[in-house]
DNA sequence: TCACTATCTGAAGAAAGCTTCAGGTTTACA
DNA sequence: TGTAAACCTGAAGCTTTCTTCAGATAGTGA
């Protein structure tokens, strides 16, 4: 593992340059070759870090995943205790502004994903999602308990769902923010109808 | 192209193959020989009605999306002049149907599918489902004019993106009715809170 | 400055896959 | 039944890619 600075600097490069050739060529023209000379550095530095190329793709995928799932936890943890239509804003907005600083990145590596549908990262990320939702969810008492662990799954694959659809389109920013506002409103409407329905 | 009988089922059971060798080895590990070999017949075979790899992989994903689409499509002219309650139930009862029945062909085929993101496949699947929604949103006055473009592109990625969430955890066919519940929980919620907003 | 460690290089071995094509088999139909 | 068209075979050429490793270079601490 990199000690040295130069080293860090190296693995860095890498990691976008992978990025890079994702984006130029496509997942199945990816070769280790492409991206080290991306990268600026020759194949042999880049097996000194990764045993394989698929263990860097996954190293970056997680990477990306993690960072964007951190900040829907924070904005959970951060809604805890608010109104039902505060919580959605927060965390609806936050992930839209953090899908947005990484768009291309995101847009990407879908590339790549389904090649660790075995491995169940997406699962993971997919569940640690669904958990910081639903502790935010349990600490409103609109939300009838028996409810919460569902609505979770579903608050998780709506706003992850609609997102990846609306990037996919290439939609400009304007529509993002319709797509921010529209989101709002459905999963207020669907929160407030679960808990009027009981 | 095939005329004879034999030839016919011959693509029939190439087709079928390729799904087999997805399921069983993942789009990274298929091979053109793999697949010949799954079907009963020899690689030469495979390149009489395929170009190559890419085309055979593009027909057997088009062709399914191209289905499940047709079913989107009736259920929303089936709709149409319906309540807006009615409209979301048989849509989304509809899909979830369709979906069920090809349940592991749509899991595998997520693999294969980003790979023809550039060729824009998905994009134009996604526009024809769209489109089928909007025709029959606007058939109801119930939703405002000018709310019913973006209205189906929610409608569309949260419906896409919630079922393949689901299915994707590898979900039992009770959560698929609970999700087919909360769906429509959710998208009458959101329709009415539109109409009632303006 | 010296020696030791960290890092980098890139040619080449080895494996794997795509695609072709010359020749064989089956079917249609006159 | 004979012949032309349709269909099938699979070994082998060719290319691409992954990965290794012996040797070079750069940093670090004494």
């Amino acid at each position: 593992m990199p000690v040295q600075e130069r080293s860090i600097d190296t693995v860095q490069s890498i990691h976008e340059a992978t990025i890079q050739v994702l984006l130029q060529v496509g997942s199945e023209k990816l070769t280790t070759v492409r991206v080290a000379e991306r990268a600026g550095v020759s194949v042999g530095t880049m097996y000194q870090y990764y045993p394989n190329k698929q263990a860097l793709l996954y190293t970056v995928l997680e990477e990306h995943l993690t960072a964007l799932m951190e900040e829907v936890e924070r904005a959970c943890r951060g809604s805890a205790g608010a109104e039902v239509a505060a919580m959605v804003e927060n965390v609806v907005s936050a992930f839209i502004q953090a899908k947005l600083r990484v768009r291309q990145k995101s847009l990407v590596l879908y590339e790549v994903s389904p090649q660790f549908r075995q491995d169940g990262l997406m699962k993971r990320i997919a569940k640690r999602g669904r958990q910081a939702i639903a502790a935010m969810l349990r600490s409103t008492k609109a939300i009838p308990p028996e409810e919460v662990e569902f609505a979770s799954l579903m608050f998780y694959s709506t706003l992850t769902g609609t997102v990846a659809t609306v990037l996919a389109k290439g939609a400009p920013a304007s529509m993002l923010e319709a797509a921010r506002r529209h989101l709002i409103v459905m999963l207020t409407a669907y929160l407030t109808a679960l808990s009027t329905e009981s």
